[in-house]
DNA sequence: AAACCTCATGGAATCGATTACACGACTCCG
DNA sequence: CGGAGTCGTGTAATCGATTCCATGAGGTTT
């Protein structure tokens, strides 16, 4: 492959002149300049990108750490971050935790290793040692999606209080009274808050949240199918389930399926996150949805704001509610019906 | 951030002894390794991977050059290749061409600029000169799922043909005599292979493809909507759509849904790649399961072989058809029509 | 004891870019 | 006409690693 040199000695100048007119410096000469781009397109010379990032200590690179990829969530996220971060000149690289901490913790180690600009995380746990001397040693890092409390890190994330206590009220308006969550890790942020805000909307109405329906899941679809069985085995079980993620969903309309239960008939089902699959299950599944490529690219804005040397800033954004039929008809002309088809392409 | 040159100094000896220390290179002193080691834990040094990749000319990086990372067909596969290149001590970046060959380009280029050791294509058209330069020009490069005739490059992808027979034979048993097949685009491989392996089927039984019930979609949910509604209004409808992909499979089931008719009743559908979602459809839908995983992980074994001077291999694994309901009640006893449920996690 | 290995180590070149600095050729202006 | 400024260019240092080669210490063989 072709160096700066070569191009240097086919245009018959130096080095330097053929790296001025390739980061067009002003002080070159139109005859150096048409001589450079000639020897440029005649031996198809492409920069080495590693040599130029050793010099400018720049990658341009962004990592991106989530916490499962092959949940539609965070597919739509990451697909989002390397759009706006293509947008600003930017490559992404991103990693797969796949909900572990020592995966994730392998994969901020190398792409700090590749000395990455800047990064982005969803934190699976805690947050590791790792992690946090990165944050403190100056490395740009924004929490998305999920953070960690007490890091002075921007979170760019939504908030789902509001959509949390606008499905309860519906499943209350449709006559339930005895409601179940299949609850996240509690190591993550996210998995906490969807329980506090539920409880608490719960709370708004009387109700209460016994520690029997509050099931401990892990975002991952088998957990949700194991919690729901549970639930079922109840003396008394739950009329409604209401799962803190999609895959969680997924199990769970798995095991009432299993049951030969129907949904809503005889349990009602509704979840975090909304995807598009949602509006084709049976029945279509009540969701409260994210503003997930907002999200993305209000998330790579801020690091690259950080990164740029202006202050990034946090940012929360609202949840919505989308009601659709698993939690039963809902007679409230006020309340949104129609399935909300986003977008896959 | 700490140098190899601080550690030397540290330590007490020079970058040459700190380098030999770090690759375990044998001929270094026990007292000199422990002092070098000791420096590296106080320092909390880790080797600077671009470095180390302009002068060892290798980036211990695979680019992954992916036609859409929403397809959770894609995703799926994303994913294996990355466990895959992870225990082969590889990282991998993925660039997601969204079915645009002018982005396809500007992934292969940077990942080229990056000097990634090797590519991963599924290739959204034809092949542009660059990759093709690039292929002639010795980078590794291994086709997965995708490819592109008469270039030298192994090819990793599932055989659909038997089971696209299986299918029409599921078909035809149960009494369909007017199938449809919405394609996928024309420059892929995959979009021919389906629609001829579907013709072929056809013609096994007598039926014949005519030209109003071959649409031309682009794998994307929105051209399955408008080709299905171009079914329906047709004088005489097809009995059975066919979507060579699972997006426009679910662009399928909103045209049929939107209609005010019913699956299978009034119109039986299919699809060609099986996803979790499709067990929990309205109905669940019958479709051909390609053994994704393995051939993610198949690629990267070519791929890695061919970087560390092995020769690659090309692998052809079967699909086979996973039959539900989406069809009608097949009474064959020997049908599988058990849900195959993937594992999600 | 001389010759010869082996081993641990350091010095310095190298990878391919960027960029500070020096220098010569011009132009401009008093 | 001469000093100052501008412009285009080249030389060489630099980034942080790896690795070839030289060197000297120590041990073995004859």
């Amino acid at each position: 492959m072709a160096s700066i040199k070569d191009v240097a000695a086919e245009a018959g100048v130096s080095v330097a002149t053929v790296s001025r007119v390739l980061n067009d410096h002003p002080s070159v000469s139109a005859d150096a300049r048409t001589r450079v781009l000639a020897a440029v397109e005649s031996l198809g010379y492409r920069p080495n990108a590693v040599a130029r990032s050793l010099r400018t200590d720049q990658t341009h690179t962004l990592g991106l750490v989530i916490s499962d990829v092959m949940n539609p969530y965070f597919t739509e996220l990451a697909r989002s971050v390397e759009e706006e971060a293509r947008a600003l000149g930017y490559s992404v690289i991103i990693g797969n935790a796949d909900e572990r901490p020592e995966l994730q913790d392998h994969h901020v180690r190398t792409l700090l290793d590749r000395r990455i600009d800047g990064l982005l995380v969803s934190p699976t746990d805690g947050g590791s040692p790792l992690m946090l001397d990165a944050a403190r040693a100056g490395t740009p890092m924004v929490f998305v999606d999920r953070w960690i409390p007490g890091v002075d890190v921007p979170v760019v994330r939504a908030d789902g209080r509001a959509a949390v206590r606008d499905l309860v009220a519906h499943l209350y308006r449709l006559g339930h009274r005895r409601l179940a969550i299949i609850a996240g890790p509690a190591a993550t942020t996210t998995g906490q808050e969807r329980v506090e805000a539920f409880r608490e909307a719960l709370g708004a109405y009387g109700l209460g949240l016994p520690d029997d329906y509050i099931g401990q899941g892990d975002f991952q679809a088998e957990s949700g199918r194991r919690v729901t069985e549970g639930f079922l085995d109840l003396p008394e079980p739950p009329e409604v389930v209401f799962a803190a993620d999609n895959l969680m969903a997924l199990g769970a309309l798995d095991a009432i399926r299993a049951r030969g239960l129907s949904v809503p008939c005889d349990i009602a089902l509704a979840a975090f996150d909304d995807i598009p699959w949602f509006v084709h299950t049976d029945p279509p599944i009540t969701a409260i949805a994210q503003p997930t490529g907002e999200l993305g690219r209000a998330a790579v804005r801020a690091l690259v704001d950080r990164i740029e040397g202006r202050p990034p800033q946090s940012v929360t954004l609202p949840a919505r509610l989308v009601a659709r039929r698993s939690c039963g008809e809902d007679r409230d002309p006020g309340q949104n019906q129609t399935p909300v088809q986003r977008s896959t392409s």
